[in-house]
DNA sequence: CATATTTTTTTCATGACTTGACATAACCTG
DNA sequence: CAGGTTATGTCAAGTCATGAAAAAAATATG
């Protein structure tokens, strides 16, 4: 294979009859997914450009597929025989999302629509705990979850993980949060999974948090770059509406950026890396945190006192934040920052310090200027990132899922 | 338009008997382009699926269209009448690059197999040049190379304009070695060319020299940071073989990455940007360059004779530029760096130290280890990757330049 | 020079779509 | 409640690109 490209556009050889009805089958449900409300059949007819009876055939297979259903007939006031609302099943295929994080776990089912569906949390300490127990655990919450959605006529089809740390197949490279370093956290999960048969994928949580984002905001944002905080920073970076995972899915290291090239010793071996400045740990310095206390909490409670200190260490991550990004934005030419984990939290104490260095150090902020937010989503954005995964495939190629399906 | 990428993928409505013969054409005509020497009907009815009568048909349509060519039966000893090879034209449409370096003005034309037809080279010095009357010199480069190739049967079809700095539209926002700032330079070559009827587009430095490096490499190489520098230090990002270009346009800002937080001031306003540290300029010092050298060429002269503060700085250099791109490939998990433009000069001297830095602050380094050499294409990478990128488009999608032709 | 072999082209059937016409369903108006 | 209006479903004929099979073209071999 000489183009990489190639197998990207036209995968199964030649293109058949059959690939038109699959390219407008696509069409279709995108045009479905993009209406606001139920979209009639002749609307869809008038929006495509194809006719009634082409379209007749498609949707009919759409339902058939449970993609698609019949919203009920809207009358519309007029005369005539009223339009009948087609939209995306909510009790179709679904995607199981679950998420190992510093203070627990979380399992999230989504469906097509993109609407959660189910949530539970389950909250673990993590030290010491052995990755089997861990992930039986989980399991357990995904074998939970599957049934509970099941009652609602959702058919969970298959299951992502997010793990704090760059992830390599299903293997998690290191995850200093859990204390993990090379945990086939793919192949444990599927395990304790078999009697669900679902495929399983694993990907780093800041990637499937900005995916979540992505999806909260319903596309109107396309690019931006989404900073998780925890034990390590990481970032999810969004491009055209598309996640950059770099050439072997390690992007977004945020946490090692150099802040400062003879800077505070890092674990990692080097100097002045973000994390030794803005993690939440690094902002609390040495003063101990009450057990079952998150870090950012305690930040805020110490900071609303007026902790000196606390607040001098705040400016600190603030600056070496808004350092770090300046460099994201100056090698990506983004717009947006938006502050999700635990800075979602802090960010009313650190926007400002992020955004007065941004713009010094921007270069395109001279004539552009950047904003820095709070992400929507909460402490569950990488859960349900997570589920949306398969949705997002399902939504870019419905023509594979029924593929699939034969 | 809520789905950003609904119009990506089936722009013209629904998709018709015609969508299949685009698609089709498109699939022969990669597998011509991926083809290491000429290949036969034959050969492409097996590789593609599609049966011969297809095939003919298809090239057929790509011969009238001049994309491609029979290249003589090669007889192959067998019995049995001789495979017909076909191959990429090379007297069809031809694609115009433009390129204003520090140095002069370059023009080059790139013909559909991606090979260079035509490169002229004219030195200018730009201290106090007027842009219109820079254009206007480029265009009459740009008219002779038309013509010059136009005795080879090449069709120039489009041209493409490369400058030093970062571009909004057709516009330059601000270009330090050619001392432009918001110059259209678009419409001030449109207006020198508008005899010729060529679409023109204009686009960084950095980034069309990415792009000539990824097609020197015949993609074999489909994720690497370019670093070109000059007065200003760029970058060109190429991941799975395509151009990050963000969200306007002004990606790889390399040379504004902050090295050092509180380090030497910069004109844009920050300070301990990369290129204060690194530019040929930042390590030359005070010291005068004789007219008519190349900065480059002057650093290597002194470092060659033993000079000590040059080696100092050109040391100082390699650090920060490993720093800067340590930062790069944190954020994007990038396997191979190549050093062009003036870099490509000093490459053996930097190499080492940027290797350094990157071993001990690229998080990934540790277990898949990182490439840094120079780049492959001399001065004259930008001109053709500008060259290309008309060429490149059409062989994306080849229908498009069939619909464009009728 | 006839025959075998391989490549290319021609001829015909298939499938998906379009157009257009018509039938049916469900609602509103008077 | 009859008749108009709008949405949907169904049928035929026509178009176009493909696949399958057969014919034609061009060469090597005996």
């Amino acid at each position: 294979m000489t183009d990489s490209r190639a197998p990207d556009r036209a995968p199964r050889g030649g293109a058949r009859q059959e690939r038109l009805r699959e390219l407008n089958l696509e069409l279709v449900f995108r045009h479905v997914l993009a209406a606001e409300g139920p979209i009639s059949r002749t609307e869809l007819a008038a929006a495509t450009g194809l006719t009634r009876p082409t379209i007749t055939r498609i949707v009919e297979e759409l339902i058939a597929g449970r993609l698609v259903t019949e919203a009920g007939s809207a009358r519309h006031g007029r005369a005539g025989r009223p339009r009948v609302g087609l939209a995306l099943s909510r009790s179709g295929p679904a995607g199981l999302g679950l998420d190992i994080r510093a203070d627990g776990l979380a399992a999230c089912v989504v469906d097509l629509t993109g609407a959660v569906r189910h949530l539970a949390f389950a909250p673990l300490a993590f030290a010491g705990t052995d990755p089997a127990a861990v992930l039986d655990r989980l399991a357990a919450m995904a074998s939970a979850a599957v049934e509970a959605v099941a009652a609602e006529h959702l058919t969970v089809v298959a299951a992502t993980l997010a793990v704090p740390g760059p992830v390599d197949g299903g293997v998690v490279r290191s995850a200093p949060a859990l204390g993990w370093t090379d945990v086939d956290a793919g192949a444990l999960l599927a395990a304790g999974t078999r009697r669900l048969g679902l495929p399983i994928t694993v990907d780093n949580e800041a990637n499937l948090a900005a995916h979540g984002e992505l999806h909260a905001t319903r596309r109107t944002l396309d690019n931006f770059v989404y900073v998780s905080g925890g034990l390590d920073i990481g970032a999810g970076i969004i491009l055209d509406g598309r996640l950059v995972r770099g050439s072997r899915g390690w992007s977004g290291e945020l946490g090692h950026i150099t802040v400062d090239p003879d800077g505070r010793p890092c674990p990692c071996g080097s100097r002045g890396c973000l994390q030794t400045y803005a993690s939440p740990q690094a902002i609390l310095g040495d003063e101990p945190v009450p057990d079952g206390t998150m870090p950012e909490v305690a930040i805020t409670t110490r900071a609303d006192a007026g902790d000196a200190a606390t607040l001098a260490a705040i400016d600190t991550a603030g600056t070496a934040l808004g350092i770090a990004l300046s460099n994201v934005l100056n090698i990506l030419d983004i717009g947006t920052v938006l502050l999700g984990g635990g800075y979602a939290l802090l960010s009313s104490w650190v926007t400002e310090r992020v955004e007065a260095e941004i713009a010094r150090r921007v270069l395109s902020a001279a004539w552009a200027p950047i904003t820095v937010r709070p992400a929507i989503l909460g402490p569950d954005a990488a859960a349900i990132g997570a589920a949306l995964t398969f949705i997002d495939r399902l939504r870019q190629d419905p023509a594979a899922w029924f593929a699939s399906q034969r």
